[in-house]
DNA sequence: TCAAAAGTGTTGGGAGTACACCCATGA
DNA sequence: TCATGGGTGTACTCCCAACACTTTTGA
């Protein structure tokens, strides 16, 4: 293999290679409300993801995350996974972040493709556009057993359900890395992106104020902290949350009420200069 | 442009498309003493990174990262980064994670180039091969400023100096973006590059065990603290300290006298579990 | 003898944990 | 009226910052 650009580029024959191509897949995540019979209780919040239907050979009704193949001509990734996200949400000012590069040698048979995925948070009330085969999944369940980690997603009509196992690295490295356990629904390696995905936010969201994007402008502290609970997956304490958040969020004299129990207040996202 | 596999497959024709090309950068970080007058003194420490000096047309007399191009019907990403690695160090046990993909349209002004790039931690005296064009630099001062952030290494003969512009990222993001503010000594963005690179190890350093990837097997506390206290850029108190890695590291029946004051146990690293 | 680093004990403050408690609502 | 969530006060624990102090060495 060429070592420098001057070796690469003297013995540069595009014929010689094989075609690279490269994709952004985006993970886009936001927080739906499941309804509840019961008139007193607070709706329950699930984490919920984009996923798209496939028709295509080899991968013929799976599901996987949105994507897009990179022009290398014109844009950059970002832009890439910019141009992604308008088709599938017609927004443009989602907050998004580059996420990991996947490489796997035999992730699409057909070509060889690198891919960048990104994470896009977002408030789904914002959406209106129906996407074609595009389809919100709600993580139902999330269960990690001996280093496996189990998800199950239904949008309504479908469930799937895949497995990834975690393991730490060797050698005093440092965090994880997956590796598909079992994964039938799912086309590419977009089980491992998810995973990562939702594990690199569950850490962001202790140092970072990336929840208030997948919050609408006015909330309750009850309703942010039940996202935090669903991302973190374990339950908070009412006052310690209050007191962790109350730099973050500003009271407003707005009020939410008609609900079988007090009424609380409004807040707003406070950002700290 | 092509939303889908499909798409671009029907309409896959390799002439139509700017070639592209990936290449892996790789950050090989270590630490190294500085011999000091005093004999009563420890040597101070210094973080070093290995640069190599160009010397084809566009970039000539700059130095760069080492790196190398991808060859994809070969080789995954990390593969292509492990090859660079044993090129540039003659070794192959060596602690390395993916850091970002960095794909500004211009890096390159003659073929549009993606950059995965790595981070290598290594202890120095590990390294016997004297690798051509490739020189050591310690950074030996880093001052920031009002968002700028100016770095100026020296590998003994030649002093470079750039500064980048640290940003946070627009609208209740979480980290900073960087962004060249000046840079003559630097080819591509490897600037941005190991800014990057220093602000991740500097996070990690506090919630992993990655700083045992530059110690020898055995060495002293107060060694240790003072790699933790170049990393960190800051002193630390020596209860705290001791308190906080008592329980990463082993004491052994080991001693380092001859310097000028009282002698120190050396310890070795521990792995939890 | 003494400067320098090795190494340890003690105290105080701030953050998070846990629990107890009161308030307001609509069916 | 009462189940339910909204909302607040307080006591306790643990971690870490800060400081004080002793020990050991080579020139």
């Amino acid at each position: 293999m060429y070592s420098t650009e001057e070796e690469f580029l003297k013995n540069y024959n595009p014929d010689e290679f094989e075609k690279l191509s490269m994709t952004t897949d985006i993970m886009i995540l936001s927080v739906s409300d499941q309804e509840v019979s019961n008139y007193r209780k607070t709706s329950k919040k699930m984490m919920s993801i984009l996923l798209v239907k496939r028709d295509d050979f080899p991968y013929k009704n799976k599901w996987c995350l949105p994507g897009g193949f990179l022009n290398p001509s014109t844009e950059t990734l970002e832009e890439c996974a910019r141009r992604v996200l308008k088709r599938e949400t017609n927004l443009s000012d989602i907050y998004m972040e580059q996420l990991y590069t996947f490489d796997r040698i035999d992730r699409d048979p057909r070509l060889r493709v690198v891919s960048c995925s990104y994470i896009a948070l977002v408030d789904k009330k914002r959406l209106n556009q129906e996407v074609k085969n595009a389809s919100w999944f709600d993580i139902i369940d999330i269960k990690e057993d001996k280093g496996i980690v189990r998800l199950t997603l239904s949008n309504g009509k479908e469930i799937i359900d895949f497995s990834v196992k975690k393991t730490l690295r060797k050698n005093s490295s440092d965090r994880y890395s997956f590796e598909t356990d079992k994964n039938d629904s799912l086309a590419f390696d977009h089980d491992i992106v998810i995973l990562a995905g939702l594990e690199r936010i569950k850490n962001k969201i202790n140092y970072t104020d990336i929840v208030f994007n997948m919050m609408g402008k006015y909330f309750t502290l009850g309703d942010l902290q039940r996202v935090y609970e669903v991302i973190l997956n374990k339950k908070l304490l009412d006052p310690a949350f209050r007191r962790i958040i109350a730099d973050k969020v500003e009271k407003t004299d707005k009020m939410r009420g008609g609900e079988g129990h007090r009424p609380s207040y409004l807040y707003k996202y406070k950002k700290s200069e």
